[in-house]
RNA sequence: GCGCCUGUAGCUCAGUUGGAUAGAGCAACUGCCUUCUAAGCAGUAGGCCAGAGGUUCGAAUCCUCUCAGGCGCGCCA
């Protein structure tokens, strides 16, 4: 629809002198202005010197293909607005039915390789409400530019070297002391806390009964808490996969950090960097000097003590992406590490590439709220509620939904008791409903002797009431949509435009009985439902979401 | 103190990258189940777009300042 109209206006634009004009096409705010607008006649009026009413008609004047349009308006200081012809819309619903949702996604990314690294939660503990915001936006996003014609590769990152995961060693050897009765064992200050930790003690008791158990190796625990550390990150690491797994989020490639130190990845960035004359020694350390390219302090890569900082294994992290040549590189991060992101560029650009190659999308904070009262989450102390049992609580698609129908940079507050609540405040199941419906307008169709399978030869003149004209209009609206939300990134335009089809199904199905002694009729009508479900089972599939047959 | 994000209906959030008279859901109130599923439908009500300036044909959207909330500012990860 979109593109047809563009073709024209171009056409017609160049005529008028204007050699590669930008044409600009909306939906207009009120549905009586037209189906598709353009501001094209204001934006020229500086470039032609005349009064963009004036050249408004001109261009209306001047299109040739009148046939497609029922009528072509000139309204306020200068939009044009295109009402399209029924004939036309009926081809365009047609094609829905025919060719399936393939017809409905614009191919913007061309075969363009992108990765998105996402979620990438340190395997220390079970994944929390704020990982699954980023698990269903990062996922939501990375179905978005498949079906929008990019080559997607989803990676997860995962922190199995350094401090932390050494302290989750020690906090579990630590519980597995005194399981043990090694007698008194002091626990690690800042150790991990939650249950998990017990029951993963317990499982590495029962893996290596008592070998690390005696005392003397109170004095020197070295071996045991190594050994407990590697148990405990693998187990962390399964729960973890278990866990995305059973939330429908799944990556291509899990890229490890140690492996970065094992294939000296990371001794090779750092020389990198030197050759390029970006480090310099100072205090007995070793430093990378952001600030040449807009951080604002410069950064350690080597301590004192000879020890790599988290930075200096995530700078190699980089260059190994960025040498995989994507088009386009994503890294999702909680907002809380935005700080982070001017030295990563900084490194970027440092090895020689534009700060664009990385573009960062932040995933805003999550508080976790029941009934109004927020609920505290630390890892620190062990109290938090984890993805998992949320999940449990309110349900897999509900999250979902909730995650989705937000920008990714808006904080979030997510009420466990509203989310639970099986009513209309769960927007999912007004979408979901819709598309149950219409499999038993299917089904009854069927017992009524209907052949559903055969609708190519409908006819889809029959369906002129002003309600079904409303929902062809908008479900051919849905590239549009698809086309913006594919280019900005923002899984959540599609979230918001499947409630609005489903707004205008139900009100729809009330009025109207799709199925009736009216053959053709019927026929007509099985056509608009079969297209509305193509959209929104298109919808569901790229936001991650279950389309139930029935509810 | 500096930086980033946010501020839109009572609540939770959209607002198509600067377009036309400001949008949805929930909550509130009034109605609708012998008819393809009432997780639904019809209707009522709800606004100084935090505030003040500026940019232009045109601003919730862009710029500056102020106020409020969140998050960062390690030789932690």
């Amino acid at each position: 629809m979109k593109k047809r109209l563009h073709d024209v206006l171009k056409t017609v634009v160049e005529k008028l002198g204007v050699p590669s004009p930008e044409i600009v096409i909306e939906l207009p705010r009120e549905e009586s202005f037209g189906d598709l607008a353009t501001p094209v006649a204001m934006s020229l009026s500086k470039i032609l010197k005349k009064p963009p009413r004036k050249i408004a008609e001109d261009i209306a004047g001047a299109i040739e293909e009148k046939e497609i349009f029922e009528k072509i308006d000139i309204a306020g200081p200068g939009f044009i607005n295109f009402t399209f012809s029924k004939a036309y819309l009926h081809s365009e619903l047609r094609k829905i039915i025919t060719d399936g949702p393939a017809i409905l996604r614009e191919n913007i990314g061309k075969g363009k390789r992108i990765q998105i690294e996402f979620v990438s939660a340190n395997p220390t503990g079970p994944l929390h409400l704020g990982h699954g915001r980023g698990a269903a936006f990062g996922a939501a996003l990375a179905n978005l530019l498949t079906a929008g014609g990019y080559k997607v590769e989803r990676e997860y990152y995962i922190n199995d070297a350094g401090k932390q995961v050494l302290l989750l060693g020690k906090s579990v050897f630590a519980r597995y002391m005194h399981l043990c009765g090694a007698g008194e064992y002091a626990f690690p200050d800042d150790g991990y806390r939650g249950d998990y930790i017990e029951d993963v003690a317990k499982e590495f008791k029962k893996e290596v009964g008592k070998k690390y158990c005696h005392s003397a190796l109170k004095e020197s625990p070295q071996q045991g808490i190594i050994a407990a550390q590697e148990f405990a990150y693998g187990k962390m690491l399964d729960i973890i996969k278990k866990d995305l797994g059973e939330f429908g989020v799944l990556f291509d490639t899990w890229q490890s950090e140690r492996e970065l130190y094992k294939s000296s990845d990371v001794t090779k960035a750092i020389e990198d960097l030197r050759s390029h004359g970006h480090i310099f020694e100072k205090d007995g350390a070793t430093w990378f000097r952001s600030t040449d390219f807009g951080d604002d302090k410069d950064r350690v890569l080597v301590k004192q003590d000879g020890e790599y900082t988290y930075f200096t294994s995530d700078i190699a992290y980089h260059r190994k992406k960025i040498e995989k040549k994507f088009d386009e590189l994503i890294d999702i991060w909680g907002a809380d590490h935005h700080g982070y992101i001017p030295r990563v560029q900084a490194v970027i650009q440092a090895l020689g590439y534009p700060k664009e190659s990385l573009r960062v999308l932040l995933v805003q904070m999550v508080s976790l709220l029941r009934g109004g009262k927020p609920v505290q989450m630390s890892k620190r102390t062990g109290e938090f509620v984890s993805l998992r049992e949320v999940i449990a609580e309110v349900g897999a698609d509900t999250a979902k939904f909730i995650f989705l129908t937000r920008r990714s940079d808006s904080h979030l507050e997510f009420d466990l008791e509203v989310a639970k609540a099986q009513s209309a405040e769960n927007p999912v199941f007004y979408v979901q409903y819709a598309n149950a419906r219409i499999n038993s307008i299917f089904a009854n169709a069927k017992t009524k002797g209907f052949d559903t399978g055969g609708l190519e030869d409908t006819d889809l003149g029959l369906l002129s009431a002003q309600e079904e004209v409303r929902i062809i209009k908008k479900l051919l609206s849905y590239p549009i949509i698809f086309e913006g939300a594919v280019i900005a990134h923002e899984p959540h335009r599609i979230t918001f435009f499947l409630q609005e089809i489903a707004g205008m199904f139900h009100p729809y199905y009330h009025k109207y009985k799709v199925v009736t002694d009216d053959i053709r009729l019927t026929g007509a009508r099985l056509s608009l439902c079969e297209a509305i479900r193509v959209v929104i089972k298109d919808g569901f599939e790229i936001l991650g979401l279950s389309a139930p047959e029935r509810m």
